[in-house]
RNA sequence: GUCCCGUUCGUCUAGCCAGGUUAGGACACCGGGUUUUCAUCCCGGCAACAGGGGUUCGAAUCCCCUACGGGACGCCA
């Protein structure tokens, strides 16, 4: 490793969902430790996933980033000497580098159908084994392979060896030894042409000139398949840093089932951008002088990247709410502190779009904040009993589960569609509108009566609604009238069949 | 199931690499004070080295085993 070679690291978010806590924790440290060796730090989009991604969910990310603070010297946005910053926009490069693997023999087209892998797995999963490709397209001949390409759908796999170990060095952990017969022939481009993450990431972390890869702890058990790749392809491989993993307070990866995950949860919540990433650098992290409140020039400044520990941290709401307090306090100005209110949503955009639906409820002033308030606030309060109306006591923790899978299913968040989604779920279920309504009124405001409930969602937004139902799911379960995990199952089950399967 | 990674108060962590500390700080919680209430602020308290073996005069710190937690095992990233 050549000492002199310039630090560059990047974090690389696939835009597919909402801009995930995740991504700005990652990106903090990469930031950071380029910052601190004067190197520069790349936004990649890693849109290699036809299905998923979307263009709408690439500008979330820049608006998120950039919302917490994080700022890249190069990216699709703002280029640089590197790109295209878009994977996407890359494919010919891994098309010739897939090319070159081919020929020289480190990979190999494979013909084989879903079906006969499926199949495969399944009768490996029986027997107990490591789902593994059973190598059988491995033996055919260059001629054959080349010649049934152009008729027939194809992906490419990298060999892997058939025996030995991978040892490569994690910054942090030290030597990590990996069997090879632990790893997959992985595909490396798919039927549809584009690569896989395995392929992407190491030929544009080599032609970007990547120093040090600074991902999350997942990706350990697949480094072996990027060193093999490096090697092949007759490249130094990076340094390589797996940070831990956020975590829910049940101490599993960070999800948003059971967290919000969402940056723009915090944006939209009246969280500030400064406190959150202060809060985040205190995950696995401690400043030399242990002080607790910095920002990211500080924590960039005396950043020291084996000072990160291992352990995976609790996202802790309750903490983050304090750090956020002292900042109101202690790290702004009172006037600064109006200023920052008006900009989130004390101002004429926002309340312009509120006071159409409260208007015609006004007699006063004084009436508009008491109805506009479950739209300002975090989350309202509300009891049970409210909640529950004249439902069956099990009806309304099932309804609500529902609901929350047929919103995450929402590619726009209007009025329109939320009112389809709704009309649906009351044909679905029989239940007249009417009577189905009040239950989300008192979950998403906290009272039966409230602005139009449809146009009030479209302003509250995907993410402050997602954490609103699970709370009142949650406060259910609390009251005995939540979903059981079995409940929950044949829920899920049952909402298949009639609504179709859910995404994610 | 297999492999990999991890494990200090309930939570975030300092200390570990260069063995000797009353194992420190912060959140939360409990108690007291300031404040016309509440909050803030101040003071105090509770509370941890996962277990077992080694090495050593001495282990949270070095080594091994066990347990537990997490992650990976996709034509997702």
């Amino acid at each position: 490793m050549i000492m002199s070679a310039p630090v560059r690291t990047r974090i690389a978010p696939s835009p597919t969902g909402a801009p995930h806590l995740g991504t700005a924790y990652m990106a903090l440290f990469n930031l950071a430790f380029a910052r601190k060796h004067g190197g520069q730090f790349i936004l990649r989009i890693e849109d290699t996933d036809r299905q998923r991604s979307s263009v709408q969910s690439e500008q979330a990310i820049f608006d998120a980033l950039k919302w917490a603070g994080i700022e890249w010297d190069e990216g699709p946005d703002c280029g640089g000497n590197h790109g295209p910053y878009r994977q996407s926009e890359r494919l010919d490069l891994y098309e010739k580098e897939i090319n070159r693997l081919i020929e020289k023999g480190f990979a190999y087209r494979c013909f084989c159908t879903p079906e006969r892998l499926n199949q495969l797995r399944a009768s490996q999963m029986a027997n107990k084994e490591t789902p593994r490709y059973d190598g059988h397209c491995l033996s055919l001949s260059p001629e054959e392979s080349a010649q049934r390409a152009k008729s027939e759908p194809f992906v490419v796999r990298m060999k892997i060896p058939e025996s030995g170990e991978c040892t490569f060095t994690d910054e942090l952990r030290g030597e990590v030894t990996i069997d090879w017969t632990q790893i997959d022939h992985q595909v490396i481009r798919k039927t549809d042409g584009f690569p896989t993450y395995h392929l992407a990431n190491v030929v544009d972390d080599h032609y970007m000139g990547i120093s040090h890869v600074i991902r999350g702890e997942e990706w350990i058990s697949s480094t072996p398949k990027h060193v093999l790749l490096y090697q092949y392809l007759g490249w130094d491989a990076p340094e390589f840093v797996h940070l831990p993993l956020l975590r829910n307070p049940d101490k599993s990866k960070l999800s948003k089932r059971k967290n919000p995950t969402s940056i723009f949860y915090f944006r939209d919540a009246g969280y500030l951008p400064e406190a959150l990433i202060n809060y985040l650098g205190m995950m696995g992290y401690t400043l030399p002088d242990q002080r607790e409140i910095f920002s990211l020039g500080e924590l960039s400044e005396s950043f020291d990247i084996k000072r990160i520990s291992l352990g995976g941290p609790i996202f802790d709401l309750a903490k983050l709410k304090w750090l956020n307090g002292r900042y109101l306090r202690e790290q702004l100005q009172p006037e600064e502190v109006v200023e920052r209110l008006q900009a989130w949503k004390a101002n004429p955009d926002f309340l312009g779009k509120i006071l159409p639906l409260a208007l015609q409820r006004l007699e006063t002033f004084s009436d508009f904040f008491p109805l506009a308030q479950f739209l300002l606030s975090e989350q309202p309060e509300f009891d049970l009993e409210t909640l529950t109306g004249k439902l069956q006591p099990d009806q309304p923790a099932k309804l609500l589960k529902i609901a929350e899978w047929e919103l995450e299913k929402a590619n726009h968040w209007d009025r329109q569609t939320l009112s389809s989604i709704f009309q649906n779920i009351s044909e679905t279920e029989e239940i007249k509108l009417k009577h189905l309504m009040p239950l989300f009124f008192v979950a998403m405001s906290g009272a039966p009566v409230s602005l139009p409930l449809f146009d009030g969602l479209a302003l509250l937004g995907p993410d402050l609604t997602r954490v609103r139902l699970r709370k009142a799911i949650n406060q259910l379960g609390e009251s005995g009238n939540g979903l059981s995990k079995k409940g929950l199952k044949a829920l899920e089950k049952d909402y298949t069949a009639r609504y179709g399967s859910r995404i994610d």
